[in-house]
RNA sequence: UGGGGCGUGGCCAAGCGGUAAGGCGCGGGUCUUUGGAACCCGUAUUCGAAGGUUCGAAUCCUUCCGCCCCAA
């Protein structure tokens, strides 16, 4: 079967890439050039970034040493049209983006997975942990990876039933130490790589600033309030916030303040005390029900409101075709606009959506 | 220029003769394919200034400087 891979450049991609070839299918590994090599890049190397100039290099070693073509597709425009663009505009409007969520949907399983079916592949495979399975009903389940501590499923709550048939995680039931362990038996170079983190095209980490370039002028100064109303300091624009930041509030008091809440259109960031953080009810946009039509009537689930957030109990209805609301039997801390809420059953991923 | 109070790290604040608690903030680290949180470590040779008393003072005395409140 042939079959295109997303090589970002790291371990995880470049295992899945030689898994595939060791199951005797035709493999082609594809990269994705997202911006241009930045200027000072050596800095940036201290930073586990992807898909930067090195770890195109990377990604092509490894292509050359497993025996596979490797192909580079520029994808610039569309990542900067998509995914930097909502990236900048939700920093500004107060809330906080999720661009790992959006690059999955928006390229690897949209314009990726377009360009692997022009290439005549029957399917395009990621180093993501996750698993799709069928399972004689017809229809897709995406359920967590087998490692609970790298698990990605959350990234990918957007898949529909049709990219699901089309996409392949090679590595969705091994566990960190056993990808390194192929890595190595292999040879590969990137082997004892450094996961990534950080934002990948924010590489010193600075988002704030990267916001402050991309949109000059629609940045706002503004007051820091306290619940009551009192103005306790004052801030340096609504995007260097998030709900349940503590650090960089610069304000000093008995004990750690939060941030509650961000007004964008009054440039007010609201602070309180950690108690004050908990919510129960949300509501979500764009939502997407992996495993079929969304439940009109409340559906116990676990629930997690950011990736790596412990699921939590709760209860989910579909109220439309696009949304849905969701009440956790706990209040759960930091709701925020703009991150994912992804429902699960056991390890299955129901369905998920976008925090109002 | 009568009375009272206060000046300890960026902020708040213990200490009241025995050789500078703590919180916030800040810095670093751990964790992590988002942001955030959490956790760990660090953060005043010095207590408004200058003298003095003492083996020894931020703590007692003197003067000065600077704030605040009340009365005028």
């Amino acid at each position: 079967m042939r079959l295109v891979v997303a090589m970002s450049g790291g371990v995880d991609s470049s295992v899945a890439a030689a898994l595939l070839v060791e199951q005797g299918h035709e493999v082609i590994g594809v990269s994705m050039q997202l911006y241009p090599a930045g200027p000072g890049g050596g800095a940036a190397r201290e930073y586990g970034t992807c898909c930067t100039l090195d770890d195109l290099h990377d990604a092509r070693r490894v292509a050359a040493a497993i025996g596979i073509p490797h192909y580079i597709l520029n994808l610039e425009s569309r990542f900067d049209d998509s995914v930097v663009s909502n990236f900048v505009r939700e920093y500004v409007s107060g809330r906080t983006p999720i661009p790992c969520a959006h690059c999955n949907s928006e390229l690897k399983f949209a314009t990726l997975l377009d360009r692997a079916l022009a290439m005549d592949a029957a399917a395009l495979a990621t180093g993501h942990y996750a698993r799709i399975s069928e399972e004689g009903d017809g229809q897709f389940h995406l359920r967590r990876g087998r490692d609970p501590g790298k698990d990605q499923s959350y990234f990918l709550f957007s898949l529909t039933q049709a990219q699901m048939a089309q996409a392949r995680f090679p590595i969705g039931e091994l566990d960190k130490p056993t990808v390194r362990a192929h890595a190595r038996r292999l040879g590969l170079k990137v082997a004892d790589k450094p996961d990534s983190q950080e934002i990948c095209f924010v590489p010193d980490g600075d988002y704030a600033g990267f916001v402050e370039r991309e949109a000059p002028g629609l940045t706002r100064a503004g007051a820091i309030v306290a619940e009551d109303g009192r103005v306790v300091g004052t801030h340096e624009g609504v995007h260097r916030f998030t709900i349940g930041q503590r650090k960089g509030l610069r304000l000093s008091a008995s004990e750690p303040l939060y941030v509650l809440g961000i007004d964008a259109a009054t440039a007010r960031v609201t602070v309180g005390s950690r108690d004050a953080l908990g919510r129960t009810r949300l509501t979500a946009s764009r939502v997407n029900w992996t495993a079929g039509p969304g439940p009109w009537s409340w559906q116990r689930v676990t629930a997690q409101i950011r990736h790596r957030h412990p699921p939590a109990p709760a209860h989910v209805r579909a109220q439309d075709d696009a949304r849905a609301e969701l009440e956790f039997d706990v209040p759960q801390a930091a709701v925020t606009p703009g991150q994912a809420v992804v429902f699960y059953e056991a390890d299955e991923v129901l369905g998920g959506g976008w925090i109002d």
